[in-house]
DNA sequence: CTGGGCAAGATTGTATGCAATCTACTGCCT
DNA sequence: AGGCAGTAGATTGCATACAATCTTGCCCAG
């Protein structure tokens, strides 16, 4: 712990935080969030509390059942299909436009976001590399600056990450720092066909990645296995 | 009034009251929502009122303002443009997918909404009309059984409306209803392509009627006005 | 011994009181 | 007369107390 860096206080920060714990995989699916519990981590009362958490659960990150408290959600198959189906509509497009658009700066910033994600990996922190991971494509969607869209995108890279705590095939490292290398190339040429070609390739590969069998039959085979 | 109907006394309840009043344009951009004022109406306190004001500013419909309250979002020139560009990329595809698994009970509700819109109309309703409008657009994305894509649209189709209170050129009615008509028969005939070509046009079409006219320059040259 | 009902504890839902901040008005000074 | 400062009013920000609801464990009846 560092004495130096405060304590996030207002809603929105103590959200942005929440938010950071769930794409690194500190908080996992299903976690329950208790308003007294979190308002005693942070120091604030329940009213900025239930604020942040109500926040989340409009980005779908939380799930609130009346009287029984926010739980970190837990997307269904078809959930999980949605959300890179959304993904596929938006981010081809938006990877173009940012090729046509990108400027020097932007991509020192996305080469940053990349060799810190090296970094974390090599520092075993898979979930810190993640979430820097999901960030890449919200910086993307800056860079084409469509400030309307990026919202949607940062919405969407959260519920990834927990489509990725549910769904995630392999437990080793991340395999995709490479896409990554040829986006940024793509956006330095301003090859705006490459880039959204990388994109949609690179989404496919992620989708691949998931293990999104629709578990319906077996739950109603349960069912009758335990109707016997 | 109707002595029947009971106000809305839940935050969500609340907030989607007031996003229809936004959609029928009886609450215009830069109006305050006063706390006391909306809790007054509602007959409830304002920790219900202040989550419903987070949950429409959370959807771009407001804008609050530390210490001063939450005012009606006024969309710039930039912000419009971007609602139509998000519209343009999620839309069409959505209409393709909904004309591929559209259903009679799906084209019947959309039939019904466009009977509605053209009452409303008749009946000097011209608020009434816009909001069915708008949810045309939704239920679409219904029929496309994209529940995540969904609420991206029906975040986009409420900031439209603040869009068209603020840029709409002509006063007169609309002129779309032939365009939402043609959409019901391409999804009808399982058409696809053509659903997602007349969405198309009928974005574009909608885009044309708006005034977006950067109005940055006109603003420096009055600074320069008043230099003198 | 099992199953249902009941009661106690815990947790969230809501209202309200107090503190902090902003706005607007008034009065003084130049 | 005009401008600025100070103050009073109003409005939002936040914490907390109380009410409603759910969960859980226990006890009693069958």
């Amino acid at each position: 712990m560092d004495g130096s860096t405060r304590m996030p206080q207002t809603a929105d920060e103590i959200a942005a935080h929440l938010t950071e714990a769930v794409h690194e995989h500190r908080v996992l699916p299903g976690m329950k969030l208790s308003e007294d519990e979190v308002g005693e981590i942070y120091g604030v009362g329940r009213t900025v509390v239930r604020q942040a958490l109500r926040h989340l659960a409009h980005d779908g990150l939380l799930r609130i059942e009346r009287n029984r408290g926010a739980f970190v959600a837990k997307p269904t198959v078809k959930e999980a299909r949605e959300v890179f189906e959304a993904r596929a509509l938006l981010e081809p497009s938006i990877a173009r436009a940012a090729a046509e658009r990108a400027t020097p700066a932007g991509i020192a910033t996305l080469e940053s976001h990349i060799r810190e994600e090296h970094v974390a990996l090599a520092a075993g922190e898979p979930g810190r590399a993640l979430k820097l991971s999901g960030h890449f494509h919200v910086e993307i969607a800056r860079i084409a600056d469509q400030a309307t869209i990026e919202g949607f995108i940062r919405q969407l890279v959260s519920r990834s990450s927990l489509v990725i705590a549910l769904y995630w095939r392999r437990r080793n490292a991340m395999c995709e720092s490479h896409a990554h290398h040829a986006l940024v190339d793509a956006l330095r040429r301003h090859d705006g066909q490459a880039a959204e070609d990388l994109m949609k390739g690179h989404l496919l590969d992620l989708l691949s990645q998931l293990d999104l069998r629709d578990h319906s039959a077996e739950l109603l085979s349960l069912r009758e296995a335990l109707a016997r």
